[in-house]
DNA sequence: CGGTCATGTCGAAAATGTTTCGATGAGCTG
DNA sequence: CAGCTCATCGAAACATTTTCGACATGACCG
């Protein structure tokens, strides 16, 4: 069953204008030859008749893109999300267009818009996901895959991360190997799955070790390092106050590590941190960050690799895949201080 | 006078070939219906024959891409460009396409097929441009916008800059005005022109002091954190030590910071240390770094208005274009320490 | 005023590329 | 061998763009 009547050609439109075929097609394209008069005309007629252009032709094969949306500023992780994205899209000949998410809705005109402009997949970095938005980008017909993904809605999404739990464990263990039983695990929004998936690590380490988590110990913020310092001195300056602090992320660490200096603690002597990410950021502070490595190249790398099979159709192995975490020992901790 | 022998058509390959220009037409579109041997051959005889699709067909509104490029792995400098030219492509609707240079050689080729892909525009950043590759550019008729290029050819290329002399001479007061007379600056690349115009900023300030800027002061090198402690260990360690650093980038400022730190030197009070660009590293630093400040964010976006403005046939008001730089005095400097 | 020339519009026809559909032949089956 | 399927290919129909000549119009000139 055909669809209906036929879909309008230049043939139609231009019988329907009383013009010839060619000058509808000048029309189209923005030739100087003809009277504005006889344009517009054309052009509400083009309209009228939903006239689309026909085959969309071969696409240049250096054309693909993918678009690697973020929900925030760009940041330190940002950066090296981008830089595995965009090594591994040079490989395939495909260009990553970075973007950041404006309040604008995820419609499925804005996933539209996005295939028209040449996309061929999104990938979305820690992004908060609505239930709706799956499904407009499923009727775009544009694959989906998310790194990190602070939520994850009912329906089945691929999505990136990375083992958070082992890595949560793997920091905690440290410093309680250390010596350090008064640890506060400072991390971001309560409800984002990577953080939980750290302070049940955290959690599950002190258990094992006997350690109690402290009153006031476990701390929510927004992975930023002005939380790192409010929450920082908030448990520094409980009277239990730790000996170690476990954050979220580098740039809380950062923010603790201010808050430390503040109150005039040195750090690893009298306070150890440990941080989350391995970021450019954990090599340049003094004393350097100890931290969890993600390896967050690799993950902007898989990302796009696995967004590329979904657009080719390919089915892909698992839809959700972690890739290890490993544990950076730098400066930023010691064993923990002889009771004064 | 046309160019000589015209452009290839499907029927010219068809011929040579010996099938019909249907099956020419298929193997351009990947249809199946095509037997692997006669692909092969047809696929080769396009090479040979140049085969290039014929007119840039009437492109979809949106798919308008401006190309990022980077000469080196993403750093904090590089994420400030990108979120300005992303927030800017955002407004303007284009799309920013981040991508890290190779070793391939910018000719002719590359830049088509950067147009082919759809790239309205290239910005480069902080590149090293050899004289053939803005006609390569030209040729392809891809406009190029350069932001802190390491040299400028002679040809006339549009860039984007900050006020780096006016920068150099802030901060090279402000250590002066806190009654350093020591000062030494470890810069960048001795043949990148932003690095001689903040180095030329501190001889000027120094000499208008009557400061003398004294021997193995002045200290090359890659912008990045391992030059910073390298040379800032190497200053630190001559006879006649500075009392203050004044370095060309954060990330080096933070090397000599740590430089410092390992000879227990405390900053500020027996290190004054000044940064140059005001990343998000600055704030993060312990103490946070007294940095100038260039507005990265702005020069991105300056850079991609100006290159969308070049795409769309206008005249640009100024082939260079200088942001103002600004002094932000954060804890990393302070007065001249009393001698000893 | 009539002739000439430049200019703006337009369409017929040619050029180019894509799609449909039937032809052909190889290989397999019964 | 008849009959069937399947892959491959091209002729022809289509869709669109481009070229080029036709025509009208108006300016300019002698």
């Amino acid at each position: 069953m055909p669809s209906g009547p036929r879909r309008a050609t230049l043939a139609t439109v231009a019988a329907s204008a009383g013009v010839s075929v060619a000058t509808v097609s000048k029309v189209l394209n923005g030739r100087s030859d003809v009277s504005p008069a006889t344009r517009s005309l054309v052009q509400s007629l083009l309209q009228e008749h939903d006239y689309v252009a026909p085959s969309p032709r071969r696409e240049p094969p250096g054309l693909a893109t993918v678009e690697l949306q973020f929900d925030t500023d760009l940041n330190a992780y940002s950066t090296e999300i981008i830089q595995g994205a965009v090594a591994a899209g040079a490989e395939a000949g495909v260009g990553i267009v970075v973007s950041i998410r404006s309040g604008a809705a995820r419609t499925t005109a804005w996933a539209r818009g996005l295939v028209a402009a040449g996309r061929r997949a999104l990938i979305a970095v820690t992004g908060e996901l609505t239930s709706g938005q799956p499904a407009a980008l499923a009727r775009a017909r544009l694959p989906l895959v998310l790194i990190d993904p602070l939520n994850l809605p009912r329906t089945r999404v691929t999505s990136i991360g990375s083992t958070n739990f082992a890595g949560g464990v793997a920091a905690t263990q440290h410093l309680l190997s250390l010596g350090h039983r008064r640890i506060a695990y400072i991390g971001g929004p309560a409800t984002a799955a990577c953080n939980q998936a750290r302070l049940h690590g955290y959690r599950a380490a002190m258990e094992a070790e006997g350690a109690p988590v402290l009153p006031g110990f476990v701390r929510s913020g927004h992975f930023r390092f002005h939380d790192g310092m409010v929450s920082g001195a908030a448990v520094l300056d409980l009277p239990h106050a730790p000996t170690a602090i476990f954050a979220g992320c580098d740039e809380v660490a950062v923010g603790v590590m201010e808050a430390a200096r503040a109150r005039g603690l040195r750090i690893p002597e009298e306070l150890s941190i440990v941080g989350f990410d391995d970021t450019q950021i954990a090599q340049v502070t003094s004393p350097p960050l100890t931290t969890v490595r993600q390896p967050l190249r690799e993950m902007g790398g898989v990302a796009l690799r696995t967004a590329l099979r979904l657009a080719a159709g390919e089915r892909v192995d698992s839809h959700h895949v972690e890739l290890a975490t490993e544990l950076v020992v730098r400066g930023s901790t010691a064993p923990v201080p002889r009771r004064a």
